[in-house]
DNA sequence: CTGTTAGCGCCTTCAC
DNA sequence: GTGAAGGCGCTAACAG
């Protein structure tokens, strides 16, 4: 067991196997080996140009035998371009944004790019370092669920072609994939309604994005189709986090007992939703309806299953990877294309026609049972 | 509306703005907007070597000022070290591992490394090339929850430290992360053991990892120490998926109708076990307790909650950023280390007694409701 | 078809 | 305290 030389083989232990790592092989190396000039060897790597097939070979062979792996980091210097793609997305602890990322990683590693993510946390200053971070390792494009408009207006600055996924904070200038929230608030909506609800109240925490905005809008649009009253007292203003809208949905039960259903406009507020019925012992579908924008596993597992908008992320993703692909690959070519993916309704056990009857007079009677206040 | 010039400023139409890109500010740039030299530029950027306090506040001002962000392919050329960890994740889709990746992420941003992050679907193939890319682009380090022992030598023999997490596949090597399997799956074992179950199956999908290896262990550890008899035909094997480990569950329920509890060893086989419950009709906990490994947010949805080891995430992925970072700061001094993450029990309400006297006759009677085939 | 040359942007000696 | 020079590894001209 005596030492290791220096640049032996072998497992030696967790890297950094000695003061001075050892000298990794380069494409002179590679040409050396297989005796002929560096830039043939490159040619015959990247199959650019006229290589001999017999030389080829030989240089292939070698590269495996001595296992270089080309440098991607003097390459990018060189070539000024990379296969690196930068991703900025949300965060990755909600299941929307994991499969997000999923899927855009899978696609673009196929498609030969490899991935740099950042977690935005819903940060304007984590967004924006992202996109220093993107500029700084030149990758060729960059998909991003914006927070502002900063990152997504540096990146273009800079020449980066950009794809805004989910939402748009900036519709005019990129490529982006969107949901059609509208349609997908005003179908879900519709469902309850044809239900025979008429006090439907909307979860929502925000409406400054084209996701908040488009689902009120799709929600609002539905009641008013019906010939509905909008009651702006049922649109419940919450935070992000399940435990605000909890407790929102708590107080607005306490409020506004004659809500036969609610409607989260995302699946953490439907989180906080599904718990604040739960603790306050509404049955679902007998006291009350839920339904929830955006399907995640948790709403397929729980008795009743909530019904939902699916919103299809597999397809978002891959759009996005499409458009980021076709970009590059066009360059400059071509108008911006923002492409819709139609969300679909999946029925579950959570709505069903409120208890009461669904014929209400004009000017509906809160009931008797709670003493509003009128504020 | 003329044309723009190719040097101009504003936003324009998603990157590429013209057939050759705009140049980005060099060093040399920042040098001549700073009216001093790059060394000195570079200097006054890095902190490294000396620089008049006057001059460095002219070179910030002046990066700020024309937006010069430095390479970092360049940069990584030139030191042959670059500020990229590579992180090698099995699936991004399974909420442990999204929760693993996004607290890497955040802890490693914040240490001021971005991060790389290749899916490897569980396939050893997949797991290589993203080794491949890891060494192309010169990473500094890498986090794998590994499938094969491949990724892992080929990055420690060019001299890239490892950290293992969740699993390893090579204990003497690298550094780790490990949660204490054994330990989680006794303590859950002596959980249902306590209520007075005897025949506790357990569903598992593998067991050539540490992480099955090690939660068999447990199990097996947990049946003897209560001097219960080891019932290989109550150690259930099955796929990953949760398809699979549902039908398993109904197969085993079928053809052991005294069983009376449950153990999945991982939060996917734990969904099948719960629909099959469900499906079959077996009510939780009254007919049958479920217990899990690994805590995701779906068991504190569902009613009842499932019983489970939590894992502690956001403790591995902390520990395991903090080895990277150490690691890259020490060089390959120090041994190896490996942490064990200690799990805790979360009690929830798919857990209670058996429904049938816990007193057992030693050779139990499957009872008469079920004419199990003795298959 | 092949080899030589030059330079991508940066940092770090080294001389001043 | 500062600047000039060279080279990290690669590939796209260009000349043979």
């Amino acid at each position: 067991m005596g030492r290791r030389r220096e640049d032996g083989a072998g497992h030696r232990p967790n890297g950094t196997p000695s003061p001075q790592p050892r000298r990794r092989p380069t494409i002179q190396d590679l040409a050396r080996a297989a005796a002929t000039s560096p830039s043939t060897a490159s040619r015959a790597l990247s199959g650019n140009g006229y290589v001999a097939a017999d030389v080829r070979a030989r240089v292939l062979e070698a590269a495996e035998r001595i296992g270089y792996v080309p440098d991607i980091n003097a390459r990018t210097l060189r070539n000024r371009r990379s296969r690196a793609v930068g991703v900025l997305i949300s965060d990755l602890r909600n299941p929307f944004y994991a499969n997000l990322a999923a899927v855009i990683e899978q696609q673009l590693r196929s498609a030969g790019y490899h991935v740099i993510v950042v977690n935005n946390d819903g940060e304007q200053h984590a967004e924006v370092e992202g996109a220093r971070t993107f500029l700084a390792v030149r990758v060729s494009a960059a998909i991003i669920t914006p927070v502002s408009d900063r990152a997504v207006h540096m990146l273009m600055d800079d020449g980066v072609p950009v794809v805004q996924a989910d939402r748009m904070v900036d519709g005019l200038t990129t490529d982006g994939v969107l949901v059609d929230n509208v349609q997908g608030a005003r179908r879900i909506t519709d469902h309850l309604i044809g239900l025979g609800h008429t006090r439907i109240a909307l979860l929502i925490d925000e409406t400054g994005w084209t996701t908040g905005a488009g689902r009120l809008a799709g929600y609002r649009a539905a009641l008013r189709d019906a010939g509905l009253p909008m009651d702006p007292d049922l649109v419940v203003p919450t935070r992000f986090q399940p435990d605000t809208a909890r407790e929102a949905v708590t107080a607005l039960l306490d409020r506004r007992p004659d809500v036969t259903a609610l409607f989260a406009a995302n699946n953490r507020l439907a989180e906080g939703a599904f718990q604040a019925l739960q603790e306050g012992g509404h049955r679902m579908p007998d006291d009350i309806s839920l339904v929830a924008f955006d399907d995640v596993p948790w709403m397929s597992m729980v008795s009743p299953g909530i019904t939902t908008v699916d919103q299809h992320t597999d397809d978002l993703g891959r759009a996005c990877a499409q458009l980021v692909v076709d970009r590059i690959a066009g360059g400059a070519a071509g108008h911006m294309t923002v492409r819709y993916i139609e969300p679909s309704i999946v029925l579950r056990g959570s709505t069903a026609p409120p208890r009461t009857s669904p014929a209400t007079p004009v000017h509906p009677d809160p009931g008797p049972a709670a003493a509003a206040p009128s504020a």
